[in-house]
DNA sequence: CCTACAAGCTCTAGCGACTAGAGGATCAAG
DNA sequence: CTTGATCCTCTAGTCGCTAGAGCTTGTAGG
């Protein structure tokens, strides 16, 4: 019926410490204890940390989690703030991939444009060094050293 | 000639808080200071600090910017470490674009799925509560609380 | 009943890349 | 010479864990 803080890890596919820290950070209730203080759960407590693990992979923080564990106890309610949060999320996940995009295109001009010569003429190290080369080229990036000053 | 930490984090568009974390880190130099223990800083600091910046635009990680920063500095070494170093970069930007498209997928699903009425019904917590309801639809989520402890 | 020892406990510190704030010194302009 | 913007160092906080020290408890076998 009840058990301990191992076993509800192995049962959700959570961490022990992380489930502590879920604990302290208000997630997870604090449970009852034996004599010897060993935190005891029950089923409940498996289904709201499955719960917790899938927001997680989602991508929702943990003040969302605690948003949304609270919305999930009113059943009654309208969902409409559930829905407004994960589209927040949804909208923030969505911006993340254009700007990754956005960086991968240009990584990908940088390392296709490397003559794999020395460094003194890479455009790996052009760009870098040159902001202005970044969205258009505008050609010759001057070879030779970049002169910055030396950590 | 010389200028103030100010007048670098306003030329090269770096946080003056940053710039001194970049010291610290090893990234940017310890300058020469006045007798008043201010730094002072040439032309050269705001060509490596923008160098810094782009490629921490671009998400390269401190450490890797450290490699960069010093293989740019032996401009007649080959520069096959320096493709390396961005290929490898690209890879892990093309992994994280890949976890992210999963992960809009999965929420623009949810919130599709949402039927606007109350939390009991909610799409949204019904497939956070129920992983197995994730990846494919096997209809019916059962309505009501989720059941789950309170923390 | 006793002994191992796995698993539990609390507490502190670390990660990465900054950011914020306290409390005080210095520099440049008027 | 005064004002006040800018600079200095230092510590602590962010987020979501993770690692480790040093100790206690639970449980299974003998």
């Amino acid at each position: 019926m009840t058990f301990s803080i191992g076993i509800l890890s192995r049962r959700a596919g959570v961490k022990v410490p992380t489930i502590r820290y879920y604990e302290q950070v208000g997630l997870m209730p604090s449970p009852p204890r034996t004599d010897g203080q060993q935190r005891r759960y029950g089923d409940a407590e498996v289904a709201r940390l499955n719960f917790i693990r899938h927001a997680r992979e989602l991508g929702f923080e943990v003040d969302a989690i605690r948003e949304l564990l609270a919305m999930s106890a009113q059943p009654e309610e309208s969902c409409a703030e559930v829905d407004r949060l994960a589209r927040r999320h949804l909208a923030e996940v969505e911006q993340r991939i254009t700007r990754l995009i956005a960086l991968r295109t240009e990584l990908q001009r940088m390392v296709t444009e490397c003559g794999h010569g020395r460094v003194g003429e890479c455009r790996v190290i052009q760009v870098l060094a040159d902001h202005g080369e970044c969205d258009h080229d505008h050609g010759g990036g001057r070879p030779g050293s970049t002169g910055f000053a030396e950590a």
